[in-house]
DNA sequence: TGAGTATGTTCAG
DNA sequence: TGAACCTACTCAT
């Protein structure tokens, strides 16, 4: 479920189970043999991530890895088990093994390329280092839909279509007004709900956006084994605020989702 | 069992 | 703008 979150996630569970250990490298499919020939059996030095993208940091080689929309990792305790043909990475150490399939992008990196991937990223909220104020630079100026540049990975990184919707919706704002008609003040909201739900997203890699208050009673009864969203997927459902219908469009080729009250 | 859908990006036209 | 990439899951048949 790759938008900014799982990959802190993943990064964190890399950290953990890698960073400063010997690892073994492979690749069972076979697209990814000689990068995995590179790193292995070298000490992984780092682990980073900003947006959707993930590095793993073999000192001056790093492996650059985004998930795209199929891609994810398994990440277990190494019991010695036989990787599926689909692995295009396996890591391993004497703990752990961690196997990636489907990923957009594998692919090793040097130091430069590394730098021109992350300055070719917006702020990302889940980074200390983060400045709002690039991405507002950017919305600011721009006669895109505030729905379309919430999307662009160069404005802020690390946002998708779930978090776009449930953003927008947590706002009261309305996906279809160029950026720079959206007012300061509703950028700082965005901005903050952003860095607060991707925090808590990012902390068991699931997308949790609903108080408890606007939940079901069905679904208070499933909470914590389900993901809930306020309008990402409901469409036809009523609005859990106000009632009203929640509905789709298409915005640059992905589904929108909004409810056409609360975000008018 | 097969069609349809999906939390993403890049490239050709 | 649409196709391609690539895999898992849901739902209808």
């Amino acid at each position: 479920m790759p938008e900014g979150h799982s990959i802190r996630h993943l990064a964190t569970v890399h950290s953990y189970g890698f960073l400063g250990t010997t690892v073994q490298a492979s690749s069972p499919q076979g697209r990814f043999a000689e990068g995995a020939a590179l790193i292995n059996n070298r000490t992984m030095t780092d682990v980073t991530c900003k947006g959707k993208h993930l590095f793993f940091h073999f000192d001056d080689d790093i492996v650059h890895i985004h998930l795209g929309l199929y891609g994810w990792f398994t990440t277990r305790k190494n019991k010695g088990q036989v990787p599926k043909d689909a692995v295009r990475l396996r890591i391993s150490n004497e703990e752990y093994v961690s196997d990636l399939a489907g990923p957009t992008a594998c692919e090793i990196f040097d130091g430069q390329q590394y730098a021109a991937k992350l300055a070719s990223l917006g702020p990302d909220p889940l980074r200390d280092d983060a400045n709002p104020e690039i991405a507002w630079q950017k919305i600011n100026k721009s006669k895109k839909t505030v729905g379309q540049l919430l999307m662009d990975q160069s404005v802020i990184a690390g946002i998708g279509n779930v978090y776009r919707a449930e953003l927008l919706f947590l706002s009261n704002q309305s996906p279809f007004i160029p950026g720079k008609e959206l007012p300061k003040d509703k950028f700082d909201s965005l901005w903050r709900d952003s860095v607060r739900l991707l925090k808590i997203g990012a902390e068991d890699g699931k997308i949790k956006t609903v108080a408890d208050g606007h939940l079901t009673d069905d679904e208070v009864k499933l909470h914590g084994c389900s993901q809930y969203s306020y309008v990402y997927k409901r469409t036809g459902n009523p609005c859990r605020v106000c009632g009203d219908t929640v509905q789709a469009d298409d915005m640059g080729g992905r589904t929108l989702y909004w409810c056409p009250s609360c975000q008018s």
